[in-house]
DNA sequence: GTCCGGTTGT
DNA sequence: ACAACCGGAC
């Protein structure tokens, strides 16, 4: 098979997909088109970062294999499952797409982006993932905070939402939609970085209008991708209570009577139980007549 | 202590 | 439009 001059692949395209070929990292989910596999790892790499997802993502996929046997399992033992990961909701949402899958789908992902869409737990970014990671599909761009920067750092300016969706799109070269999106999301990540990005180290450095021009204050990136919204303080918060109950569930159900303690507050019992309400209103923990707190069947 | 992030619900 | 969700990196 020879590697046939082709005028509508740009430098930039060849620089990009040549740096990726030679220092891609061997990663589990890259060795697979299974759209399931390729779902529960976007899941877990939107939250979490690539050394603590592989062995959760590996032990995930070995025992749920299919959509079908994630969604016949109780909702606990996912969760449990999801332990060390965070933003536990993701879970329950994890489990509520493949029982979707299952009713509605025949428990395979659909191949469009509204299908994808509807489905609990899956945006705009995860959609676009399974398409371009699983399908292979050619004409949708990947589109997270960090490919966002490269685009908005190339264009020298910064860009609105559906403006970076539109510039993702078009970018990706015939017949190289899984490989371009891995490449970009890789670039962004570890050479495009927010601050103090290496322009030195970046193979298409001479396509950057923000680098060519030599950088100049503001960063285009900044803006084009919305701002982080300071966190407050986890010591003493409601998530520290929540994540304490959910820990202490995934070992054993809890006794109302037991909640404060295993919250942190053993001298706020109302504080326990309406902390603990959002733990069922999320579907994360559920009551029995007895009060008994446990995760849910 | 501060920052990071995609989806959901407000 | 924006806060909540999480736990780890820095």
């Amino acid at each position: 098979m020879t590697i046939a001059p082709d005028a509508a692949v740009s430098p930039r395209h060849a620089a990009l997909l040549s740096w990726f070929g030679e220092r891609r990292r061997d990663l589990p989910w890259r060795r697979t088109r299974d759209p399931w596999a390729v779902l529960v790892s976007e899941l877990m790499l939107q939250q979490t970062q690539v050394p603590r997802v592989v062995p959760k993502y590996e032990a995930f996929v070995a025992r749920w294999p299919t959509a079908a046997s994630c969604a016949s399992a109780p909702l606990g033992d996912v969760v449990t499952a999801w332990a060390g990961l965070g933003y536990n909701r993701r879970a329950v949402n994890l489990h509520r797409c493949a029982a979707a899958l299952v009713a509605d789908h025949g428990g395979a992902l659909p191949t469009d982006l509204p299908a994808l869409m509807a489905l609990p737990g899956i945006g705009p970014y995860t959609a676009r993932a399974v398409l371009a990671f699983a399908h292979e599909r050619d004409d949708v761009g990947v589109l997270d905070t960090n490919a966002a920067r490269v685009l908005a750092r190339w264009a020298g300016r910064s860009l609105g939402r559906a403006e970076a969706q539109r510039a993702a799109d078009e970018a990706v070269p015939p017949g190289q939609g899984w490989a371009w999106n891995q490449a970009m999301l890789d670039l962004g990540a570890t050479v495009c970085r927010p601050r103090a990005p290496r322009c030195d180290q970046c193979p298409v450095s001479r396509s950057c209008a923000w680098s060519v021009a030599g950088r100049p204050g503001p960063d285009p990136a900044i803006g084009s991708a919305g701002g982080s919204t300071g966190q407050s303080t986890f010591a003493g918060s409601d998530r520290q209570g929540r994540g304490r109950l959910v820990d202490a569930l995934r070992r054993a159900p809890v006794d109302a009577f037991d909640l404060p303690a295993a919250m942190g507050w053993p001298d706020d019992p109302a504080r326990a139980t309406r902390v603990a309400a959002t733990l069922v209103a999320d579907g994360l923990a559920q009551i029995d007549e007895s009060g008994t707190h446990r995760l849910p069947a």
